[in-house]
DNA sequence: TCAATATATGAATAACTGTTCATATATTAG
DNA sequence: CTAATATATGAACAGTTATTCATATATTGA
């Protein structure tokens, strides 16, 4: 506690930082969220589906890639709760699996200031 | 195109997807972005920031590990325009950029069900 | 100027992640 | 049932990333 010599308030808002960090199991499962659409094919994907529910063929054809490994992203976004998907006869149709994760595209992009 | 034998609105929302795609450079930006909140030590960081700005070694207290790893992590979030760094004295000030940085920490735990 | 405190960073290693390839499963048409 | 189409997955390799260690830079007080 000899660090950091400035005003009291920040000394408070140390012990507050410390009181209110939320429990491990919380942050790891944000964080888990957060790396499943922090990589740009998987990114790719989630614009995709902002224009409704697509089959897998289709999602690789917007994206590109090969059919393999964006079956394998598909199904590190649907574990985490990012996409949803329902089986109708041969295909399987993803989409986003509700409205936050469109707000949170936005946000992101509005603090990035780009237009999308 | 032989695949994905639905309905006409699901053609029409492939071509909409990749038309409406965002440019490379953009996707890459908002991936970066996600990516530097996306490891549970940065995400800690963030959530001590909530309660207002922090010198380094607070926040060190705060999240836990070396010196180092954290100014480290820093680094990374200052880079991708997550928190904002003032320097005052001897100590450097970290906080969160803006308000949208907060607005998608609590849209991510509101969609994950975690109430922090 | 020198010592002490606070913060930053380069390099190396260890751990993790994405892609590919081959193949498996599921569904429907014939 | 068989063939064809759509989707999923295990294993291995390649590329990336986080941490550590040592050290460098910055600021202040004596």
């Amino acid at each position: 506690m000899t660090f950091c010599n400035h005003e009291e308030e920040h000394e408070l808002a140390s012990q507050r930082a410390r009181t209110n960090m939320p429990a491990e199991e919380d942050i790891a499962r944000v964080a888990a969220a957060f790396k499943a659409i922090s990589e740009p094919c998987r990114l790719k994907i989630l614009f995709a589906l902002r224009q409704g529910e697509l089959c897998v063929l289709h999602i690789v054809e917007a994206v590109g890639g090969t059919q393999s490994a964006v079956s394998h992203q598909l199904r590190l976004l649907k574990a985490n709760g990012i996409v949803k998907a329902r089986r109708e006869g041969q295909n399987v149709l993803y989409s986003l699996d509700d409205e936050h994760v469109l707000a949170v595209l936005e946000l992101a992009c509005a603090h990035l200031h780009c237009h999308i």
